[in-house]
DNA sequence: CGAGTTTGACCGGCGC
DNA sequence: GCGCCGGTCAAACTCG
């Protein structure tokens, strides 16, 4: 730190943006996506709408920015690119979260029923002690990785899998929902969750709640995986009631 | 026609 | 201050 006396703008108090969350998804083309296909889905139960496309510098291959098209007020946002040397790889990187069940183009009330103001989320998770600040990093880390998928495949997600496991599979009840998601994460998908907040003001949430309500249902579970967090809790039963209300599970049994 | 994709321009941060 | 680079907007175009 104080090795770099000059010019550090960083440090604290500098970060307008990039204090958001980060959940980088890698998939492999070809086999879930293939198979999601099948099913009629995207590669997520909600629709995307791309705002965007550029090239990116270290890899051949453009990357696409989508966004939430499901509400108007939604920030969801996704970024699809393509793994250097793989291009059967797809790295889909998540920022923000929906604000919204997975209904369809429901009336997005809900979002009316937010509060005026509302501070970006926080939510805790953990960091792969790997920001990779340089490029270089970057492109070493690539090849790492590469290499790793090379030479696993499919054997050593057991290990960073596990942690996630607990994520979303605490119940094992509905395998159905489980079984997208397990297609991804058993296929060859890993999740990462990168966050870089200097404030990390995390507060043990209504965790238990939610497992108390997800208990018997695993819908909820679903897109609050994805979700990772609760802009509120009050509006969050709210989303229950309505799912439950409307109820019309997308994945169905057979 | 509307929703969604395409594509270039525009902008803000950061390094030099 | 300028150029690089990543991210977003918006007009035009496409598809159903
Ligand atoms: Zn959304």
């Amino acid at each position: 730190m104080d090795t770099n006396t000059s010019s550090k703008p960083e440090t604290h108090a500098s970060k307008k943006r990039k204090m958001v969350q980060k959940t980088v998804v890698k998939v492999k083309i070809g086999e879930n996506v293939s198979k999601v296909k099948n099913e009629g889905l995207p590669n997520d139960f909600w629709s995307w709408r791309k705002y965007g496309q550029k090239p990116i510098k270290g890899s051949p291959y453009p990357r696409g920015y989508y966004r939430c098209s499901t509400c108007k007020g939604c920030s969801a946002k996704k970024q699809v690119e393509r793994c250097r040397t793989d291009s059967s790889m797809l790295i889909i990187t998540y920022t923000s979260s929906h604000n919204h069940p997975v209904s369809d183009h429901v009336p997005c009330s809900i979002n009316l029923v937010q509060q005026p103001k509302q501070p970006e989320i926080q939510t805790i998770e953990y960091v792969p002690s790997s920001p990779t600040p340089k490029e270089e990093d970057q492109e070493k880390k690539q090849e790492k990785e590469n290499h790793n998928e090379s030479t696993m495949t499919s054997d050593h997600n057991g290990t960073n899998e596990e942690k996630f496991h607990y994520l979303q599979s605490p119940t094992p009840c509905n395998e159905e929902i489980i079984d997208q998601d397990g297609i991804f994460k058993l296929n060859n998908q890993e999740k990462t969750h990168e966050e870089m907040d200097p404030l990390l003001e995390i507060e043990p949430m209504c965790y238990s709640q939610i497992k108390n309500l997800s208990a018997p249902k695993l819908e909820e579970l679903d897109f609050f995986d994805e979700l990772e967090e609760l802009p509120m809790s009050s509006s969050f039963q709210h989303y229950t009631n309505i799912s439950f209300s409307n109820e019309h599970i997308p994945i169905v049994p057979s």
